[in-house]
DNA sequence: CCTTATATTTTAGTTCGCTTAACTATTTAG
DNA sequence: CTAAATAGTTAAGCGAACTAAAATATAAGG
């Protein structure tokens, strides 16, 4: 921990730019009206592409019944679309709306403002320097085995 | 935006590694007890040193009232201590507890597990570069004019 | 002193997000 | 065909977190 050098940068830059994004973004949400139940699951939906209503709340970490009435908000505010599975005509397939699309790239976009102020006092140097080590990291992060869900 | 490559890569890495980030804290804090009120009031505890009941509701963006209800809880889990400003005896000045730090720390830990993971597939070549490229964002972050509050 | 402003707490009441339990509909297994 | 499992919804109720308004205490200015 405080013994790897590298280990600290990089823990120390995660706490500086989420401390920023989340600042920026947190304020986004409110002023839109979602909790961060309702943009945890618009970002979950908008990874998979289309999911259902158990699986949603098993992600969340919530019943199938929170999941239900959490989604039934989202319907109503025309975030995203919930149909019948043609598969399986228990189940439904929950999809992003365009407006539940939209909704969700600006509240990245004001999480990530403060991101051009930044960049702005970079030379061209530093920026091709910085790429080049992001790309690794975002590259070695993409193949790490734990998929990311311990989904409990 | 999606012109300037550098930013796109910036984003992308502060998507992947929020996500990533904001997993593991979300759910040690559940553990823990704590809402992402409570989280964000020992945050700015932390960061400040000490602060007031009204500037903590206003740095949250609750009312003063809310500011103290939550910090009467925290006070109970012994996390934070609550004392009588002696400058102004109206204030009070609201501190962590070491307990308050602990809990801090490890959520921060657990927060940042997965760093540990990725470093491992990284050779010391890319750390060192990597390295190189971390240390001038933060110090350019810190040095950024905006001092993060807007503060409403 | 007296008034006004400031800092916090208390009270009452609302809303939100969650749970459990009951219910409907559909699929799967025997 | 029937029984059991699965997917989702609905209803009742609870606790957390918020607000507005009133109460308390202190500070500051004339």
């Amino acid at each position: 921990m405080q013994s790897d050098p590298f280990v600290a940068t990089l823990e120390k830059w995660i706490k500086v730019s989420m401390h920023r994004s989340m600042r920026n973004f947190i304020h986004y949400a409110r002023k839109s009206g979602l909790s961060m139940s309702h943009i945890g699951a618009l970002f979950h939906i908008h990874r998979e592409g289309k999911c259902g209503v158990t699986e949603l709340g098993n992600h969340l970490g919530v019943t199938s019944a929170a999941s239900s009435q959490m989604l039934e908000r989202l319907v109503q505010q025309e975030l995203i679309l919930r149909t019948e599975d043609p598969k399986d005509r228990r189940g439904k397939q929950i999809v992003l709306t365009d407006k539940g699309i939209r909704v969700l790239e600006e509240g990245v976009r004001a999480r990530q403002r403060w991101l051009d102020d930044l960049t702005e006092t970079l030379s061209d140097g530093e920026k091709e320097t910085i790429m080049v080590a992001l790309e690794i990291l975002i590259d070695k992060t993409r193949n790490l085995n734990q998929p990311i869900e311990p989904e409990s």
